[in-house]
DNA sequence: GTCCCTATACTCGGATAGCAAGTGTCCGAGTATAGGCGG
DNA sequence: CCGCCTATACTCGGACACTTGCTATCCGAGTATAGGGAC
């Protein structure tokens, strides 16, 4: 039992996505580069985000993805549910109404004890992600990470928009 | 993203078995027809809470399963890691280092911030977990199941010990 | 010089295979019991 | 009458198929751009 992999290449996308200028898209290919994941594959979690609101998508050249609000507005329960699915991760299939021994349906009144229990679990585990936004994460990250991994990302963008002409307005 | 459905099953025979009297055991076929699910699978998840040492089972005619410890020193966190072991909901894969942008590996001393804040939610939902037992569960079906399922549960075990005699101590 | 049009190159998004893990099933090894036999 | 022995029936545990969902990939529809041509 473990969440998708999407799910931990969806939070580092946003990271970095959070750290555009405002305005500035950022192509599937050029995540998928920077992350050395497989692009293909990539390019569907970000649908994802896209489809759940948390990035907008620019279709066209010099188009790509960007983060549709502020970091500190996007949770990490945002992220991992846009990708995972909102389902909860205990479903009661109710099997107290099976067997020789259950009652009638309309006799439970109270939902299952256990159903219960696990769902409060979910809730804190819940409340935990929509406690720490995607800000909180870009923080720690820029305080704790390598300096060098840090000036290496800084070029690594400057490069990108260099070829690629990443500014949205036309140079005029 | 859902837990196995065996932990659903291994949670409500936990519940069944710390209902029995001491030292009474009840073999995994009767478990799968009180509640009604196929008697082969069931028999797979008992046997991982046999190996977590959630519960003891005898072989041999008038065997079975029944709980090693009291329901109360029985955390749903126990019987959820003997089902899905105990791997955390959310892997680091640490793709922080790779792509064009990573630094040497020795560079990365703390840990990176993704990976801590879903490890915090992960221990929320752990904690959570191990703050209720078996005999809390049972305390709440007690109060809140229908009337007619305690009973019938009740005379279901009844009928099950009289025709296969699960009194453990020969009548003598 | 300015505007418009077309060709281009690049983007996302959904439709399409491959694989691992969960789901479901079966049969064999092992054991406590029950009854019969001998003393 | 008591104790021992054997046959029995019942148990668990691990080895064997099948289905669902995650992983991975590709190609087509659509769009903003850049350049060239006409006025």
């Amino acid at each position: 039992m473990h969440l998708s992999e999407g799910v931990e290449w969806a939070l580092h996308c946003c990271t970095l996505l959070g750290a555009l200028p405002d305005g500035v898209s950022l192509p599937a290919g050029k995540l998928a580069e920077y992350h050395g994941v497989p692009a293909a594959y990539l390019s569907k979690q970000l649908a994802a985000l896209a489809n759940a609101g948390i990035v907008d998508s620019t279709t066209g050249r010099y188009g790509g993805y960007r983060l549709a609000r502020r970091p500190g507005d996007i949770t990490l329960l945002d992220v991992v549910e846009a990708i995972e699915g909102d389902s909860r991760l205990y479903q009661c299939t109710e099997i107290r109404q099976r067997g020789p021994a259950a009652a009638a349906s309309a006799a439970y009144t109270s939902p299952c004890a256990i159903a219960r229990a696990m769902g409060r679990a979910d809730e804190a585990w819940r409340r935990e992600l929509s406690n720490q936004t995607i800000a909180d994460i870009a923080t720690e990250v820029v305080a704790r990470a390598p300096q060098e991994a840090l000036a290496r990302t800084g070029a690594w963008l400057l490069s990108v928009s260099g070829t690629g002409r990443a500014t949205p307005a036309p140079a005029k």
